[in-house]
DNA sequence: GCAAGGTC
């Protein structure tokens, strides 16, 4: 017997639809000759510090360096404590007495670092001696999983892989238990002031730009706005330069004459091309700007719609899909003609042709970017529907033609050069789904200006002095810093660091919300109105960590190269020697400044 | 009591 074991219940699944298995057992399918299991993701994780001996908190285990690191079951929290999941030591049991029947086992994890380690956990973990083959798939439709069987790897092929993904933990380990035990212990409050590689880094760049936007100094400086007059349509135009005095102001205010020369009109058509479908850090970026809702939230949901088959896997780095699932569109689409809010645009989509921005194979990784899976929802909460629309929707933007603007920019001479500037929609294009106002430009910009021709003088029915202020850089909210994590490690000076986290930024598409719940439960940051701020907790853990590496997007950076490095053959044992030097060393460092740790006052 | 990674 063969058995298949997938990363999570839905590919294990629809591999064995593939093959034709029908047979459904508790936590397994089988058919054909085949059984076809799976894991929930990690099952396993690396043991707790007491698991090596390391009991309660103390300075005297510092730095914990495990001789032999060990795996335990996934733990849930309970009024008890932190206890074995049940459902994990279930499916365990599962997959150990399948693996024993089994003559060769298909490794059919996520085809990727995480997904070698899902599975070789759980191998390493039953001490499974059985051969293996790896399943190298990056799309599950039949063609690709059928491909992908005929193409089975040797599952030795990837034992580098796993040498990479298992560094990777170990060293998060680590770093983060230690630092962690290091801080609370030297601080001498009595909570925990957790550290980690991703999570340092993220407070560390929310109390940079709440420190940066508290001490900003606006600078006052000074415009001149005047109104022309055309055929009764009055508009507005800008001095061209800034000032920095009111005087200086005042003197091109003094020169400007009864009437406007137009000195120049430019009116350019501008092609903007419809947004790419979402990913889910795109898709919790939009639903926190529109909706409110938290990355957790959109998250959750959005797993609910994914559980009831109306969408497909969230989890996704990717906004494209191949050419297979393109193939599927036009049903999709034909699909919501029916939707309230966007049946229309979906009729009109129907038999046009689809603009294929996004369809890109090559930038299709685990998975694909969400669509609908054409299965049409029934009796959704108002938040699921929120969520599902804006997944149908940017279907339908994507898949939409280009949306074409007139910028006009209009130069007048009164004394000095004052320019007017407005945007018009021809052609709404993809913009004609969710019909909402152009984001990117502010309404005072966007606005229609009259049809004018060079050469005319119009009359200046009115000229204002204007006073303005420069303004800081907003402070993050949910949305702009998961974008912010995306992008982390693009402005790192080291090429092949910035190389090395080009792909992936901070954390991981599917532990970025953790990432600020976790945050927001250590109260080192809380939500105010839409904004993430530090706490005083926060900001005093900032000022103890803020020029250590710790806290630095570098340090992701330093371990993707490395972890490269090794997935290519290089040596495991020098990076492992690296990250202990580096454990002892931080591990000291944080005891000494730990004790300058100035507690918030309590409230 | 603690990391980051995956998922129900």
């Amino acid at each position: 017997m063969k058995v298949i074991i997938a990363e999570k219940p839905s590919v294990g699944r629809e591999i064995a639809r593939v093959f034709g298995a029908t047979t459904k057992k508790d936590g397994y399918m089988e058919g054909n000759g085949y059984t076809f299991t799976w894991a929930f993701g990690h099952l396993l994780q690396l043991a707790a510090p007491q698991e090596y001996g390391y009991y309660g908190w103390s300075v005297q285990n510092l730095p914990m360096l495990p001789a032999k690191f060990k795996l335990a079951i996934r733990k849930v929290k309970t009024k008890d404590g932190m206890v074995d999941d049940p459902g994990v030591k279930k499916q365990l049991d599962i997959i150990k007495k399948l693996f024993d029947e089994a003559t060769e086992i298909i490794v059919a994890t996520d085809a990727g670092r995480e997904g070698e380690l899902i599975f070789r956990y759980i191998y390493y973990y039953l001490k499974c001696k059985k051969p293996f083959k790896r399943l190298w798939i990056s799309s599950q439709t039949d063609e690709a999983i059928k491909d992908g069987f005929r193409n089975l790897k040797p599952g030795s092929e990837y034992d580098t892989l796993f040498n990479s993904a298992h560094c990777r933990s170990q060293s998060d380990w680590l770093v983060g238990m230690n630092a962690t035990q290091a801080l609370s212990l030297a601080s001498g409050t009595r909570g925990v002031l957790s550290l980690g590689r991703v999570q340092t880094p993220t407070l560390a760049m929310i109390c940079a730009r709440y420190l940066e936007n508290k001490n900003f100094v606006p600078q006052l400086y000074y415009q001149v706005a005047i109104y022309p007059d055309k055929d009764g349509q009055v508009f507005k135009a800008i001095s061209e330069k800034n000032f920095k005095t009111r005087e200086e102001a005042q003197a091109i205010i003094d020169l400007v004459t009864g009437e406007g020369h137009i000195q120049n009109v430019e009116a350019k058509p501008r092609k903007e091309p419809p947004p790419l479908l979402h990913d889910l850090s795109s898709l919790q970026q939009e639903a926190n700007k529109r909706k409110g809702f938290t990355a957790d939230q959109t998250l959750g949901l959005l797993q609910n719609l994914y559980e009831g088959k109306l969408v497909t896997y969230p989890r996704t780095g990717s906004r494209y899909i191949g050419d297979d699932v393109f193939a599927g569109v036009p049903d999709l689409i034909d699909k919501l003609n029916s939707h309230p809010e966007f049946g229309k645009q979906a009729a009109a989509l129907t038999g046009a042709k689809l603009n294929k921005r996004c369809v890109n194979a090559k930038k299709v990784t685990d998975h694909h970017a969400i669509l609908p899976t054409g299965v049409v929802p029934q009796h959704l909460s108002a938040d699921h529907q929120a969520i599902y629309d804006l997944v149908a929707g940017r279907m339908l933007e994507a898949f939409h033609q280009d949306c074409i603007k007139e910028v006009t920019r209009i130069t007048l001479l009164s004394g000095s050069k004052f320019i007017a500037s407005g945007t018009v929609i021809q052609t709404a294009g993809w913009r004609a789904v969710f019909n909402d106002k152009d984001e990117e430009k502010k309404d005072e910009e966007n606005v229609t200006l009259p049809k004018v021709t060079q050469g005319e003088d119009l009359q200046i029915t009115e000229k204002v002095l204007l006073e303005k202020q420069t303004k800081p850089k907003a402070l993050f909210n949910e949305a702009s810093l998961l974008k912010a994590l995306e992008t982390a490690g693009k402005e790192i000076e080291d090429e092949e660091l910035r190389e090395a986290m080009k792909e992936g930024g901070l954390g991981t598409p599917a532990t970025r919300a953790a990432i600020i719940e976790t945050l927001l439960t250590r109260k080192y940051i809380l939500r105010e109105k839409k904004n993430l701020v530090p706490t005083e907790t926060g900001l005093a853990v900032y000022e103890i960590v803020r020029h250590q590496r710790i806290a630095h997007a570098e340090l992701t950076g330093t371990w993707e190269k490395r972890l490269e490095e090794i997935r290519s053959g290089g040596s495991v044992a020098a990076f492992q020697e690296e990250i202990k030097t580096y454990t002892r060393a931080i591990t000291q460092e944080l005891l000494q400044a730990g004790k300058s740790f100035k507690a918030p006052v309590a409230i």
